[in-house]
DNA sequence: CGCAAAAGTTTACTAAGTAAACAAACAATG
DNA sequence: CATTGTTTGTTTACTTAGTAAACTTTTGCG
């Protein structure tokens, strides 16, 4: 199989009405002369270009720029409103919808609980629901929607956008792709929960743009999501990232994939909750409310509880540790660890580090960067960034066949 | 810092260009016409680039196709003779040097021992005087150089090609690259190790082509080279693939990396060879000649010594309860295990597999192939299709800039 | 032999760039 | 306040690497 690729002159023009459109995105507002000597273009070639983008109201003039001298520029701008976006964010115990403008911003938000006991079918026929709003919605405002994105915590087919297996929900085999597309007539994106996340911290993480980072989703999951050199790291089935399910202690317990000493039944938030309270830390246990145990456990580590602050000690040990073996499988420049747990983290984060330094090679991790995330929403603004993405890609704008 | 990508005319020419050779890489030899609709191309702008290939030699004309009717299409093929590569292997204890056409037909060869004392500056002047040699009668016989490609199991800087850091060898920051190109005058690649053993794999593995593979070189070193959506995953500095310093048994010994139980200091050719003495079997210990003790215990092991069957059954539980790790976050779908001990492993291929498969979630590996691998120059071929890859993708041939 | 069929070439055309000239809009300056 | 210089955006003439379609060449076959 070889590559089967021909290019003409519709490829160039394609290609630089991305990069008109990535002169907008990376740097906001641009006059045509500005975008032109940014991309080494003729100033009529962008003027052409505008106009094409401005006939599809992709991009908007605004102001006038305010040079020191000369003839002040036209801004351009992408314009926010030229379509929406969905996300959906399937999480182990609620779903969360969202509209937003191409622009990032969001525009509805609807949230429902998704009890433990509730199977794929029926949580998802009411997401349907909330879809559907959505989309209405787009269309009374005018938005012709781009894209719908999924993210959900498990194995996802890449070729067919299936919900594989589930380790925690247990859910497996659920063709949500081809199912939506064919209900809601937009392309449907479905992405496992950590690769979102790297997407989201690949464009608004602490260092946007990083072209090699590992995003880790700590909660009643363990997973990651990598970029390589600026592309996401899926693999053949899409099913990267998976390291929660690697091998971690040698009698540990057993894990919910059947295993044994998985790195997430040592860290993952049950272990966390389970460690607390065999340390007779009171934390209010899962059936109290969701998040409930999190909060206890940071208002009592904050106050200095002793027992809690020595959990999250060895915690940040076997998450630093863990961390090194991703980092010297993918040499990352820049980590960022979120999910429900990264507000515990964050109390430890330089033992994490510590322990991350301690187990990596000399000039491996000299100057990597470690953050936790303090985000609440770094799934569905990753989902949004997807289908941004898909977008600016393939833009949709006529561009003649020759 | 945004794309900054500008494209015109000479662009879509010189893809074309790339498709074209990629045709007749893919396929061998071609005609005009059969490229043309494989392609999507008319003949005409076949015809128009095969023209300037063929004076820049880069292509033949042989013979005629033997078609069923209608006249027959003069063949294509890369000219084998267009160019010649050179290949540096630098091992624990031995250096090779390759002379190739761009056929990958090797016109010439050289090793050098290298005993364990001599340092990265003795070495390299020597490995030196071999690279004049086969630059010499690569220009003797009219084949213009197209790159030399080193491998190295080590640290290798990417942006500056530098040997930064060699667990095993213990060289640190050759500046590598930069020496060679303005001392040889032609473009210098280095690589590690494992990562043009992967390379290799890619192109002439159980499946060529493979765009989501694992190799993993296991010898006195342990590290891998991970191919995803067809692109060498390299990391932000270059160093990705050193899974050998990840840690993996609790109470292991300690690694030339300062660290205690790494991955290699458990399955590495030391330990095995270590865990062969233990078990009272007479290895010849290291002195004594290079691999004489890996010729030794295979010879044993297919006579059926039960001592020798168990050591290597342990490491195969470990090299493959490790490999599950790999799997699980990239997610290949070939695995393909190289380096001094494949001989070892491919006695007990299935032991490896049984616990690789063990250790992985349902469905993660499920058709995945796991191929021990036989060829002995694994990583000399890779330096070579690592050249040969750059050429293809910058043809040495004038495109107008328009 | 004449004809169908395919390969390779030639010719006229087209689209998306370039370069250079031009018109418009501002700041600075005497 | 008019002039000058500078920068923006547009227009015009040109180039080039494609396309489509006709033409030429070379084979197999009835």
């Amino acid at each position: 199989m070889s590559t089967k690729q021909r290019y003409d002159r519709s490829d160039i023009r394609r290609l630089n009405v991305v990069s008109v459109l990535d002169q907008l995105r990376a740097n906001g507002a641009m006059s045509r002369a500005k975008i032109a000597t940014a991309l080494g273009l003729t100033r009529a070639t962008v003027s052409n270009i505008a106009t094409d983008l401005l006939n599809a109201s992709l991009i908007r003039e605004t102001e006038y720029d305010q040079g020191d001298a000369g003839r002040p520029g036209l801004l351009l701008n992408l314009n926010p409103n030229s379509g929406s976006m969905i996300a959906v964010d399937i999480d182990v115990d609620r779903i969360s919808v969202v509209l937003a403008n191409v622009g990032m911003e969001t525009l509805w938000r609807e949230e429902m609980a998704l009890p433990g006991s509730v199977g794929a079918d029926q949580a998802l026929s009411q997401v349907v629901d909330l879809v559907d709003q959505a989309l209405e919605l787009g269309r009374s405002m005018d938005l012709p929607c781009r894209g719908i994105c999924v993210a959900w915590a498990g194995l996802v087919k890449r070729e067919d956008g299936r919900l594989e297996y589930g380790p925690t929900s247990g859910w497996q085999h659920v063709p949500l792709k081809s199912d939506w597309e064919s209900r809601f007539g937009v392309s449907v994106h479905v992405e496992n929960e950590a690769h979102v996340g790297a997407i989201w911290a690949h464009h608004f993480g602490p260092r946007p743009g990083a072209q090699n980072l590992v995003y880790l989703s700590v909660g009643a999951g363990l997973a990651s999501g990598v970029f390589v050199d600026g592309v996401l790291l899926r693999g053949k089935q899409g099913f990267a990232g998976q390291v929660g399910h690697t091998f971690f202690a040698d009698n540990g317990v057993k894990c919910s994939c059947g295993k044994y000493g998985c790195w997430v039944t040592e860290i993952g938030a049950a272990a966390v909750q389970r460690k607390l309270l065999e340390a007779g830390v009171p934390v209010p246990d899962a059936g109290s409310g969701r998040d409930d145990w999190i909060a206890f456990a940071v208002e009592r580590a904050k106050e200095g509880d002793a027992d809690v602050l020595q959990i999250l000690s060895s915690v940040a040990a076997q998450l630093g540790s863990g961390l090194a073996s991703l980092v010297q499988t993918v040499n990352p420049s820049i980590i960022v660890v979120g999910g429900r747990l990264a507000g515990l983290m964050t109390l430890v984060d330089s033992e994490i580090r510590e322990a991350l330094m301690a187990a990596t090679l000399p000039y491996m991790a000299e100057d990597i960067q470690l953050v936790i995330s303090q985000s609440e929403d770094d799934r569905l603004r990753g989902c949004l960034a997807l289908v941004f993405d898909q977008m600016m890609k393939h833009p949709p704008i006529a561009i003649g066949r020759v």
